[in-house]
DNA sequence: CGGGCGGCCTGGAGGC
DNA sequence: TGCCTCCAGGCCGCCC
């Protein structure tokens, strides 16, 4: 699901509904994720403690307390955070629950438990395993044609993969991979060896451009994401490639191709991306 | 050592 | 209707 405009839709959906807002009971349902949660450190360092403020760092977010801890929340692919007015009844595939000090639940589902959640003190969250080789964040200003020509150098990898390599650039998925390669007009198979200086330029302004309509547009809904009050985002529609294999591209007409990378389907433009 | 691949899970879609 | 296979937005570790 979630790729770095679709965990930034989740925290600002949330900001206004969390931040300064007290958990009165933390409930472990189903500790069972990809990394089990740690019900102890859980709860001990969540309940009864205040949210300071919501970030995000690369497709994780950061809920941090002003006791200096923070929860991180990773919603692989299936996962949903999301708040709750209704009864107490457990849903399904939900793992964790926050009860706030006005009655509400924040719940975590996930029902393929890619997810992870866990906490680390805030100081400590930028030498913490997860985070520790991460990449710049692309919308915040660092990324340029410049760094990722200098990335490259020495490697033959395809574009594709590159893009997706979370220790140069984090955020970008298989959706918006496909999509920032289309507006820039790139190949996604071209080795990261056989890009011009320019191209470099044009495909850095393309990522943050696709990330940033799609932030804008409320996140892409392929088929259950959600942010905090259960709003699905209208990304979709405007997806240039990306799941249209067999149609034709809204910028030259040609049909859109599907091919397999590492194991994940590609989407193409055989008339624009070379 | 860069990079490809399998594994972790459930559920929905489509073929027969 | 039911059974099977394939596929899915992420990430890590293993292996060549």
């Amino acid at each position: 699901m979630p790729e770095l405009p679709e965990v930034e839709v989740l925290r600002r959906s949330l900001v206004p509904h969390l931040e300064g807002i007290t958990i009165t009971l933390t409930e472990v349902l189903f500790p069972v994720l990809r990394e089990p949660i740690d019900l102890r450190s859980v709860i001990s360092h969540t309940q009864d403690g205040r949210i300071r403020r919501l970030r995000r760092r690369a497709k994780y977010l950061l809920i941090e307390f002003e006791n200096n801890w923070t929860l991180v929340v990773h919603l692989g692919m299936s996962g949903q955070l999301t708040l709750s007015e209704g009864g107490r009844e457990p849903e399904p595939h939900e793992h964790l629950r926050f009860t706030l000090s006005d009655g509400r639940l924040l719940r975590f589902r996930d029902p393929r438990r890619f997810g992870m959640v866990f906490v680390v003190p805030t100081d400590e969250l930028p030498s913490d395993r997860h985070f520790a080789h991460l990449g710049i964040e692309p919308l915040e200003g660092e990324l340029t044609g410049a760094y990722l020509a200098r990335e490259s150098v020495g490697r033959s990898a395809p574009v594709k993969s590159f893009l997706m390599d979370n220790r140069r650039v984090v955020g970008v998925g298989n959706i918006y991979a496909c999509e920032a390669l289309h507006l820039a007009r790139i190949h996604p198979k071209r080795s990261v060896g056989r890009i011009s200086a320019q191209r470099w330029d044009l495909l850095a302004g393309a990522v943050r451009t696709v990330l940033q309509r799609a932030i804008d547009e409320g996140g892409t809904t392929l088929k259950d994401f959600r942010d905090g009050t259960g709003q699905s985002g209208y990304f979709r529609v405007s997806l240039e490639v990306y799941d249209r294999a067999g149609k034709p591209c809204r910028r030259c007409g040609r049909v859109i191709r599907r091919i397999v990378q590492t194991g994940r389907s590609s989407f193409y433009c055989p008339g624009c991306q070379r």
